[in-house]
DNA sequence: TGTACATCAGTGAACGCGCGTTCACTGATGTAC
DNA sequence: TGTACATCAGTGAACGCGCGTTCACTGATGTAC
């Protein structure tokens, strides 16, 4: 259906340049129509904008669940995620760290699609963590905030000084590795 | 001097709304003046942008350098830097975290000045770190990843779920604590 | 099966608005003589 | 000290561009009879 390859293009187009510097005649456009029909799905960009946050999550819950249920490797995949690759192509990352900057500035419905995808990669990172109950929404939560700041931090300082924003990702990557370790004594 | 009363209304304006939502017209007029006069003093909103960013940084260094002469207390920054007032109030809190998501987007200068603004931090946080040179830095890098991914994600949450908002700062304050808590022992 | 009609996704020109930027002008300040 | 002039920050109207949005139209598809 076209709707919904409109509605992945400006996912994967938000999160590479955020919301505002992708207009509606350049989604059309690369999803292969011309900008006037826009209208004939959509209510408005807001709309669109909404529906690209909640489709853009959809991938990110998957494999947190899956983290969740033990089918993926967790600390492989927290590598990942503190790769330069993942730095360098937010448009096919994680849209927890690509969609937060505007997820404060969108509308209603876009901040909400945000914080539920949020919420449900907390739960599903809780799952893999050890202690009550509390300490292990703690626990994912820490992990998930040091994770979005350090490839954020990376991003932000990246073009200026690739040295830090390395040294970042690298510095965030060893701290998860020490706490691996430190599981298994 | 009014050029720095522009860059300082700016600065602020920046923090709080991100670059593309505030207009010239409306920093001149918050600033005293009528937006015209603007081109006596910078030569393009770019240029603004770029000493904005300069400027901005210059308390948070500031403090930065304190708190690694211990003139200041670690602990009471860190959970200033993680309370609802202020993630409530980026227009007079940290640009480590307000400017974050416009550094990726912004010019080369601006994005400089960020840069430059985290480096000098890292080095002031290292300063009260302990063990290797290296490890200082990772410390410092991981401590100032966390604080930022914490903040920027309670605010990206907090309209939508303001629970989950309270609750990303709680486990970040508890996080410092207890690292706190085994350095004394 | 063939014709008439409704539906609706898609087209492309046009509109209106807000923004960054330009420009002719004003008026205050300082300097030359 | 007083006059003439240069300088320059500030004013406000205007311009041009890009954007979201609207609209009259096209053409393909499906349904009624």
């Amino acid at each position: 259906m076209n709707r919904r390859q409109i509605i992945a293009t400006a996912a994967q187009s938000f999160q590479e340049r955020g919301v505002d510097a992708v207009c509606l005649n350049e989604i059309m456009k690369m999803a292969g129509f011309t900008h006037g029909g826009f209208y004939n799905h959509f209510a408005s960009k807001d709309d669109l904008v909404a529906e690209a946050f909640a489709q853009a999550f959809a991938p990110a819950v998957k494999d947190a669940a899956e983290i969740s249920k033990c089918d993926k490797d967790f600390t492989r995949a927290i590598e990942g995620y503190l790769s330069t690759e993942h730095r360098d192509d937010p448009a096919h990352g994680c849209p927890t760290a690509s969609l937060l900057c505007d997820a404060v500035r969108q509308n209603k419905a876009a901040r909400k699609a945000y914080a539920t995808g949020i919420e449900s990669i907390i739960e599903s990172f809780a799952g893999r963590m050890t202690g009550s109950k509390k300490e292990k929404r703690q626990a994912a939560i820490n992990i998930l905030a040091s994770m979005i700041g350090a490839v954020l931090l990376s991003r932000g300082v990246g073009d200026a000084d690739e040295k830090l924003s390395r040294e970042i990702l690298a510095a965030a990557r060893s701290k998860i590795c020490i706490k691996k370790a430190a599981k298994k004594t």
